[in-house]
DNA sequence: TCTGGGGTCCTAGGACCC
DNA sequence: TCTGGGGTCCTAGGACCC
């Protein structure tokens, strides 16, 4: 849990402030300014937006085929048991006269971005969590105060215009003192509802809930904690930091420990950077050809590749996902020493990992992914403490560069300079990794730069383009 | 023919380095 | 007779979220 509280050396005594055993002190705002706004059955509800003919009646949206599962119902369908992540057969099975479609992700997109733009234009700090759902921070909103009445009928406010925007979406509504709260009381009046958390009413509001309300509490943790007796947030309560730590491990329990007395200082965050690109994709049969399997992994890692330079990241891991008959899911990865998005690298290194896997028994699902995303900025691989390396005043002038590019090694595309004294090898798309290697001196550390840097300016390199 | 797809975060063990 | 210890990176798997 982010916590920016200062450090003491233990627990103080005499407050009554909650303090956990290494002595940190969680704060919560005294007023009710995170909003928590989710979009209600959204999918279904878009489609019955767009097609009259499906109001009032059950819509389930999800994968149509027979491995596919529901992404959302409506609550038509939901009266008859049609639930989220529920598979498709069952859903037709306890609701035979649904529409079942498959959806239409462009009319999501627009839809959601109607919503984000309109909390956006409210207030600066607006995280999203997926395409329904988002946190607003009020506190850096444009309000006279942050009292009761004064959040609530900006929330109210906040709710009719989503409907106008979205030309008849309705959206459920959460305020409180943290994220956390703001969560909680967006589930409490759905769909179509607003819920407030006053200040101080927490801890009360929490305690008769089961445990499962606490994000990151699913199937698994909640079984464990059934065991131990531990069924609502106040019998969490009363258990202290060691024991929840020894029953569900050292982050989930104080997480645990500080969720279930509403202690939570996690801050609304707007821009959040991508950690990992994947694709993957369940078949209709088990595949048992070998050749099929890799002309379907190098087709993914050509997905992966693309969106990838759309985005203008490169990775240097990359993985594969590899989901048996029996539902076992294996995966295999293997790192490169600089970041590539090419769909020729991670093709052949997928089909490299996959090689090494008994598939013999059929597999049911394959992925590709790509992760450790460059982060130039902060990202000084190689370091500066490598002692073969020339000084950076000593690199060679790079001006006219690249023409020719040959494979090297995995993940290393070599691009001889035209100015001919160094070695340049690149992968991601406004980006550069070069390793310095003239006839005065050794090999060099690898370095990346971002090309737009001003002050690489004599390194602004046209990459040459891959994968054509 | 039970069990999607795209993500995030955590854990644990081993390698490696100082 | 005793064989460190901490930090970081990498890999594999698992839980969880929407």
């Amino acid at each position: 849990m982010h916590n920016p509280s200062p450090r003491a050396t233990g627990p103080t005594p005499g407050t009554s402030q909650p303090v956990d055993d290494r002595g940190y002190v969680a704060l919560v705002r005294a007023q009710a300014s995170v909003l928590h706004l989710d979009l209600d059955a959204f999918f279904a509800a878009v489609e019955q937006r767009d097609k009259p003919s499906l109001r009032g009646k059950p819509v389930v949206v999800g994968g149509v085929g027979g491995r596919g599962v529901v992404a959302t119902a409506s609550y038509e369908a939901r009266q008859y048991g049609v639930r989220s992540a529920m598979s498709t057969r069952e859903a037709r099975s306890r609701c035979p006269h649904a529409a079942f479609l498959g959806g239409r992700f462009p009319a999501y997109r627009e839809a959601s971005a109607a919503v984000m733009g309109l909390l956006r234009s409210v207030s600066p700090l607006v995280e999203p969590l997926s395409l329904d759902e988002a946190f607003v921070d009020l506190a850096r909103a444009d309000l006279p105060d942050l009292e009761l009445t004064t959040v609530t009928a900006f929330a109210e406010e906040l709710r009719q215009r989503v409907h106008e925007v979205t030309h008849g979406l309705t959206a459920s509504v959460g305020l409180g003192t943290s994220k956390f709260i703001a969560k909680v009381a967006s589930e409490l009046d759905k769909p179509d509802g607003l819920t407030v958390v006053p200040p101080g009413t927490e801890r009360d509001l929490l305690r008769p809930m089961a445990v499962s309300v606490i994000p990151g509490v699913g199937p698994a943790t909640d079984e464990r904690l059934r065991r131990a007796g531990l069924r609502t947030v106040a019998d969490l309560e009363a258990v202290d930091l060691d024991e929840l730590v020894r029953l569900v491990g050292k982050a989930h329990g104080s997480g645990l420990w500080h969720l279930a007395r509403a202690l939570d200082d996690r801050p609304v965050v707007s821009e959040r950077e991508a950690k990992s690109v994947s694709v993957e994709g369940t078949y209709e049969t088990d595949l048992t050809d070998r050749r099929l399997m890799e002309g379907l992994l190098t087709r993914q890692a050509g997905e992966v590749a693309a969106r990838l330079r759309k985005h203008g990241l490169s990775g240097r891991t990359i993985s594969i996902k590899v989901r048996l008959h029996d539902f076992t899911t294996l995966s295999r990865s293997s790192t490169l020493s600089s970041p590539t998005d090419a769909t020729a690298t991670i093709a052949r290194l997928a089909r490299a990992l996959l090689a090494d896997l008994d598939t013999s028994g059929g597999v049911r699902l394959l992925g590709v992914g790509v992760s450790g995303l460059a982060d130039w900025i902060q990202d000084d691989l190689f370091g500066e403490s490598d002692p073969g390396a020339p000084a950076d005043d000593d690199l060679p002038m790079i001006e006219a560069p690249t023409s020719r590019r040959t494979t090297w090694a995995p993940g290393m595309d070599v691009v001889h300079a035209a100015m001919g004294r160094g070695w340049v090898w690149g992968s991601g798309r406004g980006v550069v990794t070069v390793r310095f290697e003239t006839a005065q001196t050794p090999p060099g550390p690898v370095r990346s730069y971002p090309i737009d840097d001003p002050d690489l300016a004599p390194w602004r390199l046209p990459l040459p383009e891959h994968d054509a």
